[in-house]
DNA sequence: TTGTAGGCGTTATCAA
DNA sequence: TTGATAACGCCTACAA
């Protein structure tokens, strides 16, 4: 049903070989004027549409990306992906995303889909080094883009360092004179994790911030508002509170607003990512800018400029890094002299919603 | 470099055709136990992957579907996306996004990629029966999400009515007493908008609610922000404001917030679509809850399903309509006798941020 | 410049 | 139950 290229052949009056050449972008378009138009013309009238499958299965190359990230569906995540669509779509690339997006799932799309790259975007940023093993076609390329607690290896990474944003958001709320702050980290624990980092870098400050922990199953937004509650409950109660990320931060917003807590007059808030409504928060969100776009435009860019040359090689694998940057807003103002201590329209609120 | 058919039929010491039913999922494993397990074994051992590509050439199905929506990174469309993939893995499918999602996008990809399922969930609802003229295989599905304009015909679509879910929001605003009514609705215009139906139906209860456009280059939220400042010169000023979609009344709120306006005291604020942060806004957000999810799991599960059948054809085409659901917050509020006025506060308010 | 022919990995048909 | 063998649609040496 489907119109093959032995039909232009024949429309065209010239050889199956002759047609190919014409019609897939051959480096010199070896041909007459004449029969070129006519293969031309031919498949335009017909219709033409080469076979996806037939050029891979010849060819090797899929022209599809496949994409692993943690949960596609946060905002967070969802910002990458906007830029991986455009940069796919320069370079006349789809982009795959799997159900699943663990390291078995993307060995099975390398191995059977054979797509041509794999951008792996999880948390665990070394987990694209034992992507390796799953490449069965010399230009079949992984790369890495995310925050690394180790660096993957023989892979193109492009990352930023959570430490230095963590380091960032410190000093930032320290600076603004807070002593009594919670670390909102959800389930998120262990070496090398924000909470982790943020305890570590408060510690150079002789502080000692608490950290707070939910589930997170119903989504962080919830989570963020249990914690900020959770935060409410310490003794002292802290004068500034810090989300493991932005949802969980807008969550605490959420929390606090209810309860009758002024932000930034009475607590400070602050997240991290600088998602998009992030500024369109009420009170705006102070939060860390982290370069997951630039990072993917990078690492994107340079693997499929180098696949794009005739017999195009993996790029080589190198790490680079990108600055993170502080976003003040509105969540976040000066500490008064005193931790701030429960007052009693607290209670005559929670009373009352 | 990869692992085929033929190698594993040596190793095992059969024809390739035995070796491609025994691996190949068939209803009758036609095959002697023994024979079965040598198989198995040697492409266990030499780790034998299927390539997708020669499937599809020879059997036409490449178990991939598309999906089309208007912004794959708004939340709305997100929601969606994370049902799609859910059902696309149980069925065993992939997921190709494309970067454009015109007709000729999703023509093209029906066309060179083979896919076998085109899931259109883009604002005009009808566009999906133009890709019927783009389907090669009998075989190849299009399937249609969301609220038409005018139902594509020939085509199995999941949807709800705009006009239902409107007049919901209108019929809570009105009964909570509002009479000056400002409907926020970026650059969606014309026939069939919602500030159209908004509007109509409006003006059965006697009213004529304002309509206010906006650039959304910069986005939604920017686009929200801008319309509530403007809406608040109005002369009378709205005591209610209802946005297009919750990011526009969510730029909204944000906007109030910053000129000192209190949501609900002053002034309601109502959104549509219920996105997720809608409930975690400051105060959260009242908005009408489509049943996006709903439509892409029913349609596309039937979809699957019929096409899980040896030979499946796709489903029958047919239109089922799921309700819309009024998701009332802490934003709206019943209405003070009085439209409000501007206090002196906001100026003060808007002089010193 | 053009045509011939072989092969990419798999499935399906038919005969053994 | 098994094994040859012919497609599927395309690309690419190689030869003309």
């Amino acid at each position: 049903m489907a119109v093959t290229l032995r039909q232009i052949a024949e429309a065209a009056g010239v050889s199956v070989a002759t047609a190919s050449r014409i019609l897939s972008d051959h480096p010199y378009p070896q041909a007459t004027d004449e029969t070129r138009e006519r293969v031309l013309e031919a498949a335009r009238d017909l219709g033409y549409h080469p076979s996806a499958a037939a050029r891979a299965l010849v060819g090797g190359r899929t022209n599809v990306i496949a994409v692993a990230c943690e949960r596609p569906d946060d905002p967070h995540p969802v910002k990458m992906l906007r830029a991986v669509h455009r940069i796919a779509r320069d370079f006349g690339y789809h982009v795959l995303l799997s159900p699943g997006s663990e390291i078995a799932d993307m060995a099975a799309l390398l191995h059977e889909r054979r797509v041509d790259v794999v951008l792996w975007a999880r948390n665990t940023l070394d987990g694209a080094a034992s992507l390796l093993e799953a490449v069965s076609a010399p230009h079949q390329t992984i790369i890495a883009v995310g925050s690394p607690g180790k660096l993957p290896a023989g892979v193109l990474t492009a990352y930023w360092e959570q430490s230095e944003g963590i380091a960032s958001v410190v000093d930032h709320i320290v600076g603004l004179g807070h002593r009594s702050i919670a670390f909102l980290a959800g389930t998120e624990v262990g070496t090398g994790s924000k909470a982790r980092l943020f305890v570590e870098h408060a510690s150079r400050h002789g502080l000692t911030p608490h950290v707070v922990s939910a589930q997170e199953d119903e989504g962080c937004l919830l989570a963020g508002a249990q914690m900020a509650r959770k935060a409410l409950e310490l003794d002292p109660p802290p004068t500034a509170i810090v989300g493991r990320n932005d949802e969980i931060a807008i969550g605490a917003l959420h929390a606090l607003h209810e309860v009758g807590v002024r932000v930034p007059e009475d607590i400070s808030v602050a997240g991290y990512n600088d998602i998009a409504v992030a500024a369109y928060c009420a009170p705006s969100l102070t939060t860390l800018a982290t370069p997951y776009v630039e990072c993917a435009e990078y690492a994107l860019g340079a693997a499929l400029r180098s696949l794009a040359r005739r017999n195009g090689q993996p790029p080589p694998p190198r790490a680079v890094k990108f600055p993170t940057r502080l976003q003040a807003r509105q969540s976040t103002a000066p500490a008064h002299g005193e931790p701030y201590r429960r007052p009693r329209k607290w209670l005559v609120a929670q009373a009352s919603p």
